[in-house]
DNA sequence: AGGTAAACGAGACGGTACGTCGCGTCTTTCA
DNA sequence: TGAAAGACGCGACGTACCGTCTCGTTTACCT
């Protein structure tokens, strides 16, 4: 009789583990690599050399640089993880913080510089925009039911806005970003769709 | 037959007649490979065997594959150019129009995979969103002038909004984008931003 | 000193035995693929893949590719070893019939691509063609001695001709090797170095 | 009109013309790797970068590490290319010393070792041995003729038995290869060919 | 019966070399 | 004299095997 019948617990696999060493060797690499040259620049081989590591060990848990370059900015956000804001301005600018940053930009441009229809892209736009976009969502509906805002307001609109201004200035730089634009564009959005105050009679 | 034969007069001098016959050439191979298969894979090599063109003569006019593919996208726009609109409306619908397509969203997309710091990047960037922007602003500027929106209020925001949500939803791709969206956000920003109409005392 | 000098019974070594089915899993695995493939396709990773076996137990019996090949090759001769034949004619047929096989081409491939300093080279120049001109040498003088053969005759050059024909045809295919060379090298040969029939006074 | 209609000769292709210094720095590279570590390491990077060259252009001209080597060892072989010897003897002295040197042996194992279907095979076997076998047999044939020799010898055995002989030891290394084989090997056979001297009845 | 120790399957490891692709530069020949 | 053709040095790609190293499991022996 086996060990396993009792246990419930995951089985690990057959075979010598993958070592954590290695792999937190490379992705410690990639992320330097990153900072120094940038995600385009970022070389299988040098990241091998780098990590002192095999190439195939890389591409046994990577398929190609763009994997490792998003695995590599991704993973360290072991940051709590934004435990989800309670209001709009917290949201706005938690995420203006987040992204003006050198890992920032960096997710912004691999999001820009990956393949519009790849899982890479889809999970870097989840990570980066879609999912504070979601928590805004269910805020600006809370408030819709509480009456604060019109109820035939285009929420969806309202985001793209907010999201889109913060996005653009963190790809154009034609304009500073910081928590300020988080309180302007919070202040119109909201002024546009708030119930309207009648006068009294 | 040599063309020469029926041209008597005007004896060209030795050797350049291919010279636009190339050039556009390229373009055309250029432009079609972005179709097939994206700008991510659209290589040199690629395009000088399909337009039967030394690859010397693609370096000859363009740096490397970047300015290439910008030139590629840019180039035919020998559209109107867009004679200047009269209100916000048109402008951002004539914008969405103009991204909409295919091209235009590829050009989103070279604008944000180029380095931020390129020429390129700054070209794309006047061409597809801050002249447009700029056009934006001088309408705002005249509201403001005109006491329909209020003098306080941050242009620069409320523009980025605009243009930011189209960006976005180009870029991600989220929701559907179309001439409603510019309806929706200049509703909300508009009235985000107008004059408080007081209420008689 | 160790109990086994006392002990005639062989002494199993502690823990488990090797196992005689991996063993010759191992062993059928390598002879199909140097069948299908050849001796240069003969990776370790295949073999231990098709034979259903990890790779450190290949390399607990074999140092590399090569050994595994020779002992698949060598291994199956279990046959009767060819109980040293008593005339040179069935010596040399012997070796054509047992190097005219698949099996044969194999080995004296095997013999031309070994490092020529190894001990496999060695091992196979034994097996394969040394020890047979031993058994011929043997025979050979034993005509000397008996006075068929005249002493002064270059024996080891006699010999080296009757292999080497083997060999080069076996190696070059440019002529059919089949026992009737045997037949007409040993005629050749003898004729060259029996003792002069003087004729009588 | 160009040149070329009144000219017979070989017209160079377009482009830029395969760069003579590079083909024989590879060669050179070769060879001189072929001598240090043996055909079994010498590795297209390695010849590469001993050559200041790219491996793409050794690529253009060889299929393979084994071509190259095919090639760095025939190609210096500008020697006068033996100019048909008239006797057995001098014919087989010269393909002895042609030989007996380290490209001979090398020569010889690449023969041995290469595929026995592939192209490669057929030209080492050529220019190895079955050119000097050719011409040993016209002068065995002429001999046939002049009566010297039985008219129904098997000159192909004994061809092979000459051939084979010095081959063999080439290979196997276990008895000196000098002169002195062809001399006894030749004798030998001679005396196992020639035409009876029957007693004066 | 229980302990102990070797051999097992599996498979990841650091490496080396492979053969290919694309870069941007160069050299030639032709028109 | 400009342009096609295409070879060049370079360097990264992703793959195949190498021979070694853990793993957890199995199997026999020796208490």
């Amino acid at each position: 009789m086996s060990k396993a019948e009792f246990t419930q617990e995951f089985r690990r696999p057959a075979g010598r583990p993958k070592s954590m060493a290695s792999h937190s060797a490379i992705l410690k690499a990639a992320r330097e690599m990153l900072e120094e040259v940038g995600p385009a620049r970022l070389t299988i081989d040098a990241v091998a050399k780098r990590a002192g590591v095999g190439k195939p060990t890389i591409y046994r848990s990577w398929a190609n640089a763009q994997e490792l370059a998003m695995a590599a900015i991704i993973e360290p956000s072991s940051q709590p993880e934004a435990p989800k804001a309670k209001t709009l301005e917290v949201l706005l600018v938690d995420i203006i913080e987040r992204l003006n940053t050198k890992r920032g930009r960096q997710m912004a441009l691999m999001l820009a510089s990956s393949e519009p229809d790849g899982e890479l892209f889809k999970a870097f736009a989840n990570r980066v925009v879609l999912r504070g976009r979601q928590d805004g969502l269910a805020i600006l509906e809370a408030q819709v039911a509480s009456g604060a805002v019109r109820a035939d307001a285009n929420l969806a609109a309202v985001l793209d806005m907010m999201f889109g201004a913060i996005m653009l200035r963190l790809l154009l730089g034609h304009e500073t970003l910081d928590a300020s634009l988080a309180k302007s564009a919070l202040e119109i959005a909201m002024r546009g769709i708030q119930k309207d105050e009648t006068c009294p009679a």
